[in-house]
DNA sequence: CATCCTTTGAAGCTG
DNA sequence: CAGCTTCAAAGGATG
């Protein structure tokens, strides 16, 4: 699998074998995209059956060589897709970085705009996303991370009322107001690719409440749920402000998207929109193949823009770390278990709290026996 | 209602 | 430091 340095993709465009794809028009796209979809469908399907047979072992795997060869060549998987009359038009790819439906949307391109001397509108500013919002998803934000709240500068933002900045009670630096200075990318970089300002002037946006800078930010959930993108909209009115409660619960601060995040993002309604499928186990096993045959110039833009979108994140949240969040899911899923199962500490205790001898007799329900609690409980009835 | 499934990549943790 | 684990998204399936 090709790998870019996190360190900043420098190797881009690096590899002249890669096949270009997709940067041409919609249309072609939808075929090339369709007869793929049509392939890993069939693909997929029947290879769910034998997948969920073999490619659990790597034993029975290795009874498919060429599914091992596909997956570790994926360019190769990619030019056997690809009908010989499309691969003429596709090699004429324009490298550049951002171009194309994929990244019109992106957040970060948009980000500088508010910040242009005349707001003027790139090329690029009218077009729409093409990823259909999915549902739940956000209207606006196919690959939006931050919300307004991020890019609303305190009293710098020009723009967005000051109330909207004090609700989430999200440590946000001051420092942030030097966005714009983190955007200012480099020449031949992404910074080449002039954010698409359609997206802050969308009617969508200013219709829904949003400042013409708002971005909702999934990076931040409210504690309690699932996050939703309706959450944003309901947080961008102005309420009453509510009981203080809801102003102790710190909002989680999620995890930057990855290159392969942002590509399932962006690509996922597309999938679904191609096929019947809505399971998102998958759509994410077929997007994980088109990963794997996208071009290393595609994929590097995926990771260019995850390498941006940790440094925002870090701009944002100088002081998060992903081990804010570590272990917060399977850790509240194995407490659960243990004080199901009253997990006492320590053998000793265990033993000793059920009555049993400390130097022969298993201890069920204590953790340190419990590789052995099956077998405890046939010897010794240790409950 | 919570968790699993499924993918890749980044980051944290552990020995 | 290598290798393992967890979490990011998504939404249907499952317990």
């Amino acid at each position: 699998m090709p790998q870019l340095s996190s360190g900043g993709g420098d190797d881009l465009g690096a590899n002249d074998e890669m096949i270009a794809f997709k940067d041409e028009g919609e249309q072609e796209e939808k075929i090339q995209e369709n007869a793929f979809t049509e392939r890993d469908l069939a693909d997929l399907k029947s290879s769910l059956v034998n997948e969920s047979e073999s490619n659990s072992s790597p034993a029975a795997a290795a009874a498919d060589p060429e599914a091992i060869r596909r997956v570790q060549d994926p360019q190769r998987v990619y030019q056997e897709k690809l009908p010989d009359h499309m691969e003429d038009g596709i090699k004429h790819q324009d490298t550049g970085m951002y171009k194309g439906s994929a990244y019109s949307g992106y957040p970060f391109l948009m980000l500088s705009d508010p910040y242009l001397p005349n707001g003027s509108m790139s090329p690029l500013s009218n077009k729409v996303p093409v990823v259909q919002p999915s549902h739940g998803v956000h209207p606006l934000t196919p690959l939006i991370p931050y919300s307004n709240e991020h890019f609303s500068h305190g009293s710098h933002s020009p723009h967005l009322p000051a109330d909207i900045n004090q609700k989430q009670g999200v440590h946000r630096p001051s420092q942030t107001s030097d966005i714009p200075g983190f955007y200012s990318l480099p020449p031949g970089g992404v910074g080449q690719i002039t954010p698409s300002m359609g997206w802050f002037t969308h009617p969508l946006m200013l219709s829904s409440g949003m400042h013409t800078t708002g971005i909702p930010h999934p990076a931040i959930v409210p504690h309690s749920g699932k996050q939703e993108m309706d959450h944003y909209d309901r947080s961008m009115k102005p309420q009453p402000e509510p009981k203080r409660e809801k102003e102790a619960k710190k909002p989680t601060i999620k995890k930057p998207l990855n290159a392969f995040m942002l590509y399932m993002k962006e690509m996922r309604a597309k999938v679904i929109a191609e096929c019947t499928l809505k399971e998102s186990a998958a759509i994410n096993q077929i997007l994980g193949r088109r990963w794997h045959a996208l071009s290393r110039e595609e994929q590097a833009k995926y990771y260019e823009l995850a390498r941006k979108e940790r440094q925002l994140h870090m701009q944002l949240y100088p002081g998060w770390s992903a081990r804010d969040n570590y272990g917060k899911k399977k850790r509240r899923a194995r407490e659960k278990q243990q004080d199901s199962n009253s997990d006492p500490a320590s053998p000793k205790k265990c033993r000793a709290r059920f009555g049993l001898n400390q130097q022969t007799d298993w201890c069920g329900p204590c953790r340190a026996c419990n590789i052995l609690h099956v077998l405890s409980r046939f010897l010794f009835h240790c409950s």
